[in-house]
DNA sequence: ATATAAATGCGAATGATTTGCATTTGCGAA
DNA sequence: TTCGCAAATGCAAATCATTCGCATTTATAT
């Protein structure tokens, strides 16, 4: 529940989380900031990009986000549970397909054990050759 | 070699080119374009930030380097081989140690028979918390 | 209801990366 | 070896995602 996952991480319940938490929530891929801002306004919310941005920024602190790095410099973001994402984006044509499993789930009691630090997330970006661009 | 390496990207062996890989070679961790042009400059070559732009991500394209994306937005580089690294960075003193092997190595294979492509390159980015701070 | 800190909106600033263009350089063909 | 041309470079200016300062509003504990 949003309304939990705000006070589990103490911070104050507001019009905007509750907005922003849902529009990524029901985003059936990584959404970028300036995509959730488009959303709200066209809602005819008043909002604001620097607002997202600072919550966004809030919550992946909190590890209620993953932040996303594509390597062309933008930023998307999903929910950091079990229903996370990752995708494989060809470096031809951009085309992007979904992994179906996190490589980081198996790695994580190793790497407590290896280096003592907890993990809370992770941004993983694969790039490779379509089939397609691969027949060229 | 850098030269073949070069050659075999179908790329021009350059003054610029060679520096700049022989420096990504020479460093122990992931390194920054600023932090390159710096080096190059330091040692009184003439040289310009745009050009080490053009020149990394021509690499990257060709997939002989591999871009690191921090979540605070700064891009790091290293070789595509296998002495790459990767890292933890905790999230709340920012120290970051070095993970001992990459997730991806056994993956690869199973991202082929998912779903076509061949993969070529990859960024991860791992978040936590320390040992140190987890303490407080 | 009141007090206080946190959150928001707005505009301006920041800073990494990119782009246009004139000049130089590498390299294959003659 | 020389020539011609595309590729690479340097420089200055532009871009654009993200951040910051500050005045105002809002949430929550007492
Ligand atoms: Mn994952
Ligand atoms: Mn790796
Ligand atoms: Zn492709
Ligand atoms: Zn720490």
């Amino acid at each position: 529940m949003i309304e939990e996952m705000l006070k589990n991480a103490g911070l104050k319940k507001t019009k905007q989380r509750n907005l922003i938490l849902e529009i990524i929530k029901s985003s059936s891929k990584p959404i970028t900031a300036e995509k959730i801002f488009e959303i709200i306004k066209s809602e005819s919310n008043n909002t604001n990009l620097s607002t997202i941005y600072r919550t966004l920024n809030i919550l992946c602190e909190k590890s209620l986000l993953l932040k996303i790095l594509k390597s062309d410099g933008t930023a998307s973001y999903q929910l950091n549970d079990a229903s996370h994402k990752h995708y494989i984006t060809c470096c031809a044509c951009q085309n992007s397909v979904l992994i179906d499993s996190c490589p980081i789930k198996d790695l994580s009691d190793k790497i407590v054990n290896e280096t003592g630090y907890i993990v809370t997330g992770h941004s993983i970006e694969l790039t490779g050759i379509c089939p397609k661009c691969n027949k060229k």
